[in-house]
DNA sequence: AGTCTCTATATGCATTAAGAATATAGATGT
DNA sequence: ACATCTATATTCTTAATGCATATAGAGACT
């Protein structure tokens, strides 16, 4: 069993965790995260990776990936930032959501439910086929 | 709007629908769905990818993502297949699933319960955002 | 002054899953 | 003989992500 109490073994021969067989990951969850938490707060790409926590990855997004992607967001015009040199340590990007961004978390949330409905269906089926 | 009611225009100059912005793709998803159909009934590529339907993909896995999976699904033991000559038409390639992949299907509903409760925090997380 | 740690952002490279395009070929109908 | 449908397979490319690494300011301690 891998730490996700699911399937991966570790391999003996070199003492590490293997891959888990069985993640099913959702692909670009986390720009919706981010927008989603920005329009609660306005935040800085270190604070946001801690944020993510509640929205139980099995692994967090590592800080890079974080970081790009806000980059990216920033690009598209779903958030906007400034520079706060104001507090203590380095100075730190804010970031906002543009209106554009917040018409996007409507869609996202659309896309997001439709995805639920799918993950749904596969588990309604793995009961008809098991639970009996 | 897009053609999934969420975002994305037709591309003006090029006459076609751009890619869907706020797509969120679960990835590794093609694996399991087949393991619990052919859970259901054994079968082969071409009459698999009909039958991936009712998972409500956004788009359906071409053929190609779908026969390639199955392979890797060989190879790592978790379906066999042999050749059916008999019925009408090119021959097919039945896949059953093996005991190995029983087992998956029980771990791999672990895991889509797992990514089920991430998109219920986004959810929960949009409705305390938005709709009050 | 030197250096160590924590906070914070950023870039380059490699990996992986998936799609697009294409190739192959048997069976069937005209 | 040829077109069409069924069925499987391969190659190339793209997109999203993780890993490793680089940079640097601020505060603490010697």
């Amino acid at each position: 069993m891998c730490a996700k109490d699911c399937c991966a073994p570790k391999d003996e021969r070199k003492g590490v965790e293997i891959a888990c067989k069985c993640e099913t990951r959702v692909q670009r969850f986390l720009q919706p995260c981010l927008l989603l938490l920005l329009k609660v707060k306005p935040s800085y790409g270190y604070e946001l990776v801690e944020n993510l926590h509640q929205f139980g990855f099995d692994e967090l997004p590592d800080p890079a990936t974080t970081y790009k992607n806000l980059r990216i967001m920033e690009q598209e015009g779903w958030v906007a930032s400034q520079w706060d040199t104001g507090g203590p340590g380095p100075a730190r990007r804010i970031y906002q959501v543009t209106p554009e961004g917040e018409d996007l978390i409507q869609s996202w949330t659309v896309a997001i439910r439709r995805t639920q409905e799918s993950l749904n269906t596969f588990l309604s089926l793995y009961e008809r086929e098991f639970k009996k």
